[in-house]
DNA sequence: CGAGCCGTTGAGGGGATTCAAGCTCAGTGG
DNA sequence: CCACTGAGCTTGAATCCCCTCAACGGCTCG
């Protein structure tokens, strides 16, 4: 029952307010924070919104901040000697991108905005500052560090793996989980890339995701909602999935 | 100029001996420590040797320890729906594995010795309580974290785009950076993974898999020393992957 | 309204898989 | 000593999946 500081209502610090009613912050890394830690740095956080196709982070520079994702997907991607494209991870809603900066160490990949964003800039200093006090902090840290790793040999055994159709299967079903409304419905609304980023995220070429795209429309899987979205019958991808593991 | 404890020295404390003069020491997470805070951690330490095949974690359970590998290869495996092998990750000398133990996560993937090992058991227990003193073990924790994620998205990268031969080549690389002697050397020694191996570590068959290796014999860039090494010529396979760039 | 981007669909070819047979080699027991 | 065995590796032939090349339609936007 702590009772709120009047300068959390303050309208000269807007980010008080944002950081105590925010909707992610269960999720995001200062959710290990109490009330007290909020207070000491919600001045020194920044959110802000970008929009579609903004870079977050250069592929070869050095940043000194972070950001939670509040609302919204990024990709990372990586260009190949061959000179093509390779998406290798996507990110969204309470992940943390970004921790490189805290070891200062250059991004291997660039971070690209794929639906707008919502997020939380976080100076890199201020987690270190905390981080020496809070022993909470740097366990979540760790905590989202294993879940990007996770994330990224969860791609390499889904969305690498086997042909066409099982990986864009597994696609469908990494894009429901990063939607943000109603994340359980049985036919959530998701966000569906274009044909060429789904290419460079499952190694195929544009036509062939477009022809797994219409086939799975055919068969009544996925209902195309232009701009950029569709919704999507989650049982019908699962039993495909494994429909095919027996076939196969 | 700190003086050598004398019990470093005792016989009945072996471990002593084996952290001081560590070969990997600086490669390793305890690298971060002073001698000192190695005082007061190697009787808890353990080193052992492992055979191939020996199964360090097993998928789905918890472990309270982790490895530092001193020498050998371990590979990152899980089963798709299909039934079928993946191998995500590969980890050799100086890596730390097991991190999850430290978050009391269920292990994603086997963890399999490819050459045998040699390794230091860490217990958990002791991280977390050296962790709260020692902050640059923290910051040598995250580092491994992110090395560990940046191998995985390079995997993706690397080991799962384009033709067969491409990421064949690019395994090859790989293995020869996992080489312990002579880690420059133009014409390294590698260890060879059998054909079926390289199928899961690659996704393809162990049939496509032997063509490549029989290729590339026959071109000269891969010289087999059975029972499971070969001599790779680097640059050659540089410019073959090079070459592959330009001619696609 | 033409230009350009994106998505779709078709035809043909190539690379990988599948199925099948032979090979090498280490271990075993007669 | 050597046939026997089985696991791993190699190679061939047929098939199929996916890529390449190409054409076309819908849509947005200058």
């Amino acid at each position: 029952m702590t009772v709120v500081p009047l300068y959390r209502m303050d309208p000269r610090h807007p980010q008080a307010r944002a950081c105590a009613t925010c909707g992610v912050r269960e999720l995001a890394l200062f959710g290990a924070l109490d009330w007290e830690g909020l207070d000491r740095i919600h001045t020194h956080i920044d959110s802000r919104d970008l929009p579609i196709d903004h870079v977050l982070f250069h592929a070869g520079g050095v940043d000194d901040a972070l950001y939670t994702l509040r609302a919204g997907i990024v990709r990372f991607e990586r260009t190949t000697e061959a000179g093509d494209r390779r998406i290798v991870r996507l990110a969204g809603r309470g992940d943390l991108i970004g921790q490189e900066a805290l070891l200062n160490r250059r991004f291997a990949d660039d971070v690209v905005a794929c639906t707008p964003l919502s997020v939380c800039r976080i100076p890199k200093s201020l987690i270190l500052e905390l981080g020496s006090a809070e022993g909470s902090l740097l366990q979540e840290l760790m905590r989202r560090w294993q879940l990007a790793l996770d994330d990224a040999q969860a791609w390499v055994s889904n969305l690498t793996t086997g042909p066409a159709m099982r990986r864009m299967l597994h696609l469908l079903l990494k894009l429901a989980d990063l939607t943000e409304e109603a994340p359980l419905a049985t036919h959530p609304t998701i966000w569906l890339p274009r044909r060429e980023d789904m290419g460079a995220m499952l190694d195929m070429t544009v036509e062939t995701a477009s022809r797994i795209v219409s086939q799975l429309r055919r068969d009544g899987l996925l209902t195309l909602q232009p701009p950029r979205h569709a919704s999507l019958d989650r049982a019908g991808v699962q039993a495909a999935i494994e429909a095919r593991g027996l076939s196969a």
